[in-house]
DNA sequence: TCTGATGATAACATTTACTTAACCTAACTC
DNA sequence: GAGTTAGGTTAAGTAAATGTTATCATCAGA
């Protein structure tokens, strides 16, 4: 992922913080938004699943720990990587703010630099989550989805696009049977309309590199991934 | 599957570890036990069959690699979930855990509330095997309507299309009689027309498939499956 | 610009499921 | 018990679905 791509939602009630770490930030390269208070915070981070947030522990409205529990309770936002700010020494909002949920903490005063390397810290965390959780493995197919490569029995095994999620596809439920139209859906995108040969010129190809038994026809149905 | 009676194993050499993971597990409900190294590991798994085991790669004794092939050797321990906890950066881990049957790993250091939910996540899978809604027992018949397959006395039988939507018709009612206009309604859709023996062959094939004795038939009304 | 990879397709082959027709059997009616 | 009716059986035919291969357009990267 590219830097570009990551959104700071950053909440403090003073405007003198929201702007230096704002700038030092967006200097970085980090795409930031900002919010004064913890209604606010909740509603952008519910609009915009920014990657990291870093919450004020003292605002007015609704403090930095209320706005972490509401946030944390957002299906979408289970990830989003959550740091508080807190004064040196409010050492009650540290054991409140990981209660609430928050992964790490960031003590006031500000040193822009100590921020900066923090930020970065935390987020290569969340790419690093972000890969093993894109790694699947089934019986002797271990699927990378970051990398679009496959490893059977240790070799590696480069796929085309198409392919790529045709077998991602099937693999993500070993045994299951998916629906030409599912397929179809799923891979090619429902606007998209490809002849009737396609899926089959598809499987055959996974079939020629995988292994011809790892796919079974359900004739008048679909295919199915079997171990 | 209540989460209390699910039994996680952690395995690490550093107590602080086993301590704070275990705290988290426990506080979510989970069942937790806990060893110190391979051997250790090997033993607990054995007696306590547990639902998912945690491994650090790195320990005493006998690594989590080494500890994860023996356990994969035990039959009932076949369907255990084992993940894996590496270094950040411990590439060649990644690969050899896989090989040695790992299903996933976690990298460290550990952020309690990523591993809970990668726990979440992968129990949802043990979860999903036990009570999918598409797969119907009766007597020594289960079928799977995700898999498009019946299972007969531990065995697999692959059914044609017709063959099998009318078999999960009949099943899915043990007992009752289906009319043959129901049958054609159902199974066929009422716009096709088809012959006045179709169903009838299609029931020879299943008594020849299935067993003779499950469908009875009604004569002058229809067929019912019988246990 | 060229090259090779990719993905779609057309045309044909093959396979399989499904249907049908023709005949058979059992049961029921009068 | 002959006639009638519903269903059983079989094999063969047909249509549908899928497999296969070669070919072509497109596009990214050298």
């Amino acid at each position: 992922m590219n830097k570009k791509d990551i959104t700071i939602l950053l909440v403090d009630d003073e405007p003198d913080i929201l702007e230096i770490v704002g700038y030092n930030l967006t200097a970085e390269g980090y795409n930031v938004l900002t919010a004064e208070n913890g209604v606010e915070a909740v509603k952008i981070a519910k609009k915009k699943n920014p990657h990291l947030i870093i919450l004020d522990v003292m605002m007015p409205e609704m403090d930095g720990i209320e706005a972490c529990e509401q946030i944390r309770k957002l299906p979408d936002l289970q990830n989003t990587i959550i740091t508080f700010l807190t004064a040196r020494g409010e050492d009650y909002s540290q054991v409140a703010g990981f209660d609430a949920g928050a992964d790490d903490y960031i003590t006031k005063p500000i040193r822009p630099k100590v921020l900066v390397s923090k930020v970065k810290a935390l987020l290569r965390r969340l790419k690093e989550e972000e890969s093993s959780d894109n790694v699947v493995k089934i019986g002797n197919l271990v699927i990378n989805r970051d990398e679009y490569k496959i490893i059977k029995d240790k070799k590696e095994i480069v796929l085309p696009r198409k392919e790529f999620e045709l077998l991602s596809l099937l693999a993500s439920k070993p045994g299951k049977v998916f629906k030409r139209e599912d397929i179809l859906d799923k891979v090619w995108g429902n606007e998209v309309i490809v002849g009737g040969r396609t899926i089959d010129v598809h499987i055959r190809k996974l079939r020629e590199k995988i292994g011809d038994n790892s796919f079974k026809t359900i004739k008048g149905v679909g295919y199915k991934f079997v171990v």
